[in-house]
DNA sequence: TGGAATTTAATTGTACACAATCTAATTTTA
DNA sequence: TAAAATTAGATTGTGTACAATTAAATTCCA
């Protein structure tokens, strides 16, 4: 009867602590003129250099709802382009500019900074990592 | 040197784990006509019929800019009114009407559904509400 | 006591998030 | 191969989130 309640308020937790999470992005990310959504994107830029829109909303499981205006600011701050495919004309491939590269320093320190913020313990790191991971992993269909 | 990914990744999780949550609730609350956000303001209600906005704020951690036009929209649905306090004029409670009162009966059973859909184990009970709410806890002044 | 500081909501503006729908392109298959 | 089904993004509309500002009420305190 008690256990009702707590998925309840477990749910509660992981929403406000996304909130809580972002929050602490946001000075860190706020001087480079980035959102936390911006941010994960350029994330995957600076790995990739290209990626689809449709790879991109695997990766971040986001909707072209979501990512098409986000990435239309992205474009008119320079940092990246929207390219559609020749192979597959449906497809629109992201590039990295040469602004959106340099930027990958500015935010080079960012890991380090969330984590001091966050302040995750080793506990916390290798108990939560895995169990949240594996959560994600088994609903990963939708 | 890794280590400073794992907190970007960490975050990640958390932020994906708070959209799958709300996706799960969605199903549940959509024949209620309710959001995810909406259902935490009517738990509270439900708990204390009467509540200031700033303690829902506290509670939910939102602010004004956030609970503002959302109980205006629970207000168009007559399930609460706001009242504002006669002994502190800037201060307005949340009252829950009968209506509000009425569609608890057919949220009971969301908690029980939630569990199921999200099929936490005992052990991410056990592990995880602990650890998220201590998370939270030592950043509660923000 | 009366002005300054604080508190409580509301407002404004920007940016997600996502359901639902639409369009165009590609793939399937009858 | 041509119509049907599928796929990739874009669009539309609703509803959060939150920073920053504003306005009104209350509290502080010199």
């Amino acid at each position: 009867m008690k256990q009702l309640k707590l998925s309840n308020q477990l749910c509660f937790s992981f929403y406000a602590l996304s909130r809580l999470v972002t929050s602490h992005y946001q000075p860190l990310l706020g001087p480079l003129d980035l959102t936390y959504p911006q941010y994960l994107v350029m994330l995957v830029l600076w790995e990739h250099d290209i990626v689809s829109v449709k790879t991109l909303g695997q990766q971040l499981m986001l909707d072209s709802g979501t990512l098409t205006p986000l990435l239309k600011r992205l474009e008119t701050k320079k940092l990246i382009k929207r390219v559609r495919s020749k192979e597959d004309e449906r497809s629109v491939n992201i590039h990295l500019t040469a602004a959106g590269r340099q930027l990958q320093q500015e935010a080079a320190d960012i890991p380090e900074k969330i984590s001091c913020s966050m302040g995750f313990t080793e506990k916390e790191y290798d108990t939560l990592k895995p169990m949240i991971n594996n959560i994600l992993k088994r609903h990963a269909d939708e």
